[in-house]
DNA sequence: ACGATTATATCGTAATACGATATATATCAA
DNA sequence: TTGATATATATCGTATTACGATATAATCGT
């Protein structure tokens, strides 16, 4: 790891980036506010409603999906059902898994937040591109 | 914004940037923290350092790139003169700004950290742009 | 069947940003 | 110049949320 190439545009392109990925989040943050979901919850409710396969979600993939500790996607699942965007099903084939379903109301929400950050992400994309093409100019 | 043409592969496109996004940010945080820094201080610290134009980094001015009201950066900020990594100064021009800098201490944790970062950049910029052209193709 | 593992849950705690508010300095209009 | 307003920073109490430690139930391997 050669520490000692670092130039100054190399710490203000890493800075640009996380400026823009904060902007992103806050975004996304701010809409998600507006429809009375607090950020982790939309992001629970994308990863059951974007999980592809076969197998329904569950509290451990979720977990796995978010990056938190399975007993953190327990509490957060928990906000979930009392706010009625999700309902939590005993898995039939194992009853230790709860499988999780999003409600009409989250179904509702997730569109028009998604349908937003489609319309963002095509703004913010391409300065995106620029600033990691910048940081490593081979790509 | 037409919501109906939202596809499954969107949801599962979009759920997935934010994984990879998660995922980065999750190394971030990591590394930061084997260096003894909380995330939210090694973003002002290299908010500071990637500062760029003439004038120093000011309190309300990192306030302005992190995305927190300006009274959360005087508290960023006390934790990290406290922690030793920042300098704090009275600005003559306007004695009611506080000029930021960084101390030799947080100089080197920055570049080795910054170093940890380009390089984890270059394996996920691939897959971040592929995501991001997957979910507008015309990018 | 039983010990080990997996999945989920509960409770107290810690970190950190915010709201409300305060103080000092600067700017501008009369 | 003076007084009103705006700007920059600071303080304190609070709320949110993920975590550690721990617990319980169900499943699996031998």
């Amino acid at each position: 790891m050669q520490n000692d190439d670092l130039t100054d545009a190399d710490y203000e392109a890493l800075s640009n980036l996380r400026y823009t990925l904060r902007r992103f989040m806050d975004f996304s943050a701010s809409a998600a506010q507006l429809e009375g979901l607090p950020a982790q919850q939309h992001q629970a409710l994308l990863a059951i409603r974007g999980h592809r396969g076969a197998e329904a979600m569950t509290i451990g993939a979720l977990a796995e999906r978010l990056l938190i500790a399975p007993h953190s996607a327990t509490e957060l699942v928990s906000r979930l059902v009392a706010a009625g965007y999700v309902s939590r099903n005993a898995d039939p084939a194992d009853k230790r898994k709860q499988t999780l379903a999003l409600t009409g109301k989250a179904e509702g929400v997730l569109k028009r937040l998604t349908a937003a950050h489609l319309t963002e992400i095509k703004e913010l994309a391409p300065r995106l591109i620029d600033i990691l093409r910048g940081l490593h100019p081979d790509l």
